[in-house]
DNA sequence: GCCGGGCAAGTTGTCGACAATCGTACAAGT
DNA sequence: ACTTGTACGATTGTCGACAACTTGCCCGGC
């Protein structure tokens, strides 16, 4: 699979018109979504965003409907399409499925005997959290976080958990965006950043799953900002 | 949720149309991919489709998009809509996620106090299971099988383990309707789904979670050995 | 003053038709 | 005999328009 022709380089000669209209105003909604442009409940117009994009209503409604399997929006006949707002019992949700994914991933990852390439693009993950946080730019450290976990589930090599991932970590930048978290305490959040490169660099899978589960009931207990619910038992 | 207004009957008076056409059409086109209806790598003509089904394109399209998100389905632009055909990494993969949705919600249900309910329904599927086993009826044993892992999950009560699993499921049953198992060794299986709902009547974490991925590892090997070069049938 | 019926506006749901594209088969040239 | 060019058939992609539905408001009646 990798590197079958060395004269060619990445994305040089091989698509041209590669993926469906649907899919790519998919793309551009959920990025919409995800950056908070359409906060949870908004009401998606399907003329008014037909238009903006410069497609018909066809090809938009095809794409509304992925966008409703992935259970981004919510659809209510002859009403129309809202963005899906997300109560407490939706933010333990999602952080829940992204830690039976991304624990997945990390003890696929931690069977591959070669883990460079992987450590080090978490590295350049945490270095643009370090950069982030010290600029004190909340949403560049957001958007850095989101980097480290789609990598670290790409990495992993299984295009199902980086399907589910990519949903669930649109998500969680909701929560983010709804919430508003005004001051994170970015030290700690770097800390365990740091703490997951580190286990799955020696290998260490006890340690990897079990900062991880901490990982994101921290989070949890961060964005819902009251007394965290006895942790989940060892 | 459940017994609300003791007069009112499950759906009897709420609901007309509650689901759009294309959720109907998508879950029609899902059931007969999983029933083998259409075999992995079977163009689906959408002209054809949409008068089998009596509606027009543009729902189905719809549907289809929604098939695709899912992984499904294959588009190719212009050549049409494809049953992805799974190898044997789509089988390990699929069985990796699936490890994964199923391991969360049984720590999520293990965590709950009321266990009776999911256990019940647990050992209906397994009683459903003897039933095909005793009449040697395969695929009564498989949908008794699929449905002991889909109310695994549906009890957890997290909404995206659930849907994530209905998709994993449904890639679970093309898997063994493309490789055709011949004789399974129900004995052995009925055993493990045994082990599992004791496993979760009694609160044992540690070994639900490892029957669990004995489980999964089991399945992979018996759907790869039947058919151990991946190669197609061109 | 309150309730029920009816009207109007705006939205979504659905359909049919046109245009663009791809695969295939056949013919011509080298 | 192999390659190249071309025409055809079939399918998908896209668009515009009509129909159905829901919502909110206004008005008449009790």
């Amino acid at each position: 699979m990798a590197g079958s022709s060395p004269e060619i380089r990445m994305g040089e000669l091989e698509p041209i018109d590669r993926r469906s209209t649907a899919a790519i105003v998919a793309d551009r909604i959920r990025a919409a979504i995800m950056r908070g442009t359409f906060p949870p409940g908004t009401q998606l117009g399907e003329v008014d965003l037909a238009a903006r994009l410069g497609v018909s209503r066809g090809p938009l409604r095809e794409a509304m409907q992925r966008l409703v399997a992935e259970g981004l929006l919510r659809s209510e006949r002859h009403r129309g399409l809202f963005v899906r707002d997300l109560d407490a019992a939706d933010v333990r949700d999602v952080y829940t499925a992204r830690t039976a994914v991304e624990r997945a991933a990390a003890l696929l990852l931690l069977a591959e005997p070669d883990r460079g390439p992987a450590v080090a693009r978490l590295t350049a993950a945490i270095t643009a959290m370090e950069a982030a946080a010290a600029a004190g730019d909340t949403v560049a450290l957001a958007d850095a976080d989101h980097d480290f976990h789609a990598e670290l589930v790409a990495a992993s090599g299984s295009p199902r958990l980086h399907r589910m991932s990519r949903t669930l970590l649109v998500e969680t930048r909701m929560c983010l965006a709804a919430l508003q978290q005004t001051a994170p305490p970015s030290e700690d959040l770097l800390a365990e950043h740091r703490t997951l490169r580190d286990a799955l660099a020696t290998g260490d899978g006890v340690l990897m799953t079990r900062v991880l589960e901490a990982h994101m009931a921290d989070a949890v207990s961060r964005i819902l900002d009251v007394a965290p619910p006895p942790a989940l038992p060892a």
